[in-house]
DNA sequence: ACAACTTATATGACGCATCATCGAATGACA
DNA sequence: TGTCATTCGATGATGCGTCATATAAGTTGT
């Protein structure tokens, strides 16, 4: 690899480095002061989201989140000590933990995605258009 | 704002945080095999190298990073104890305290950012070409 | 049915970043 | 020059994520 090659690399990563932690922070201060939660949680409220109805184990959300099982573990702790998540036992596998967003959860989400959107249109870079 | 704007927003947004959570783990984990330091350090590493020899006091360093001012604090404790930096004091502000690499530091950052650069070649998209 | 292995989740110790705050030095203005 | 505000840097408390491990339940082979 040239230099060249090692520069760009570096540059390329520097920018997505940037991006993502302004992002990042902005989102974690405006989800903590506006709803006490984390960038995380909120992450973790959204996957919940997205499995609806259908029953989603703590074994699933590590799979699809990027987050380990243990702190995913304390998140759900997290979540479910505020009421916005519960965890109910498994008829398949009793190991198993299904867990799932109370009514509080469900409107949580809805108002933090909210500011969610609002935070990614002001902070993120427009890829697109003129 | 429309829903499909928010979407690909959205879509946007995760596809940054994956590259960057996958990118930095990486780095974390590689640079502290091999090097007992974190990305944050080997990052402050690379300011610093960047600095030569001009002077570089905590105040600029602050000003360059991402990290906060205590965190910088602290990354410059870790760095001095490895016997990476040193800190001496400022003569025209006695407040400041101008940083700078040791010999250990920039025989570390040399080698550090080969790892580096090496991480970023195999996790970073390719963004060009076939 | 028992032993050995594997899987699902929880937990304790640890490291690191953040916030709030502190002390010290500087600057500004009367 | 004395006071008050500001700036530079360090530190203690706190919160969160990770690793290593523990517990409990399921699985496999005999």
């Amino acid at each position: 690899m040239s230099t060249t090659d090692a520069t760009a690399l570096v540059e390329q990563w520097r920018s997505v480095q940037s991006c993502y932690l302004k992002t990042s922070n902005t989102l974690d201060r405006e989800l903590a002061s506006h709803f006490g939660i984390g960038l995380n949680d909120f992450e973790t409220l959204d996957l919940l989201a997205e499995y609806g109805d259908a029953e989603c184990r703590m074994k699933d959300l590590t799979q699809v989140s990027p987050m380990t099982q243990s702190a995913l573990s304390k998140i759900v702790d997290r979540l479910e000590k505020g009421g916005y998540v519960h965890r109910s036992a498994c008829s398949e596998d009793r190991r198993s933990l299904v867990v799932g967003l109370t009514d509080a959860g469900v409107q949580l989400h809805e108002d933090a995605a909210k500011i969610h959107r609002e935070v990614l249109m002001n902070t993120l870079p427009t890829t697109a258009e003129s």
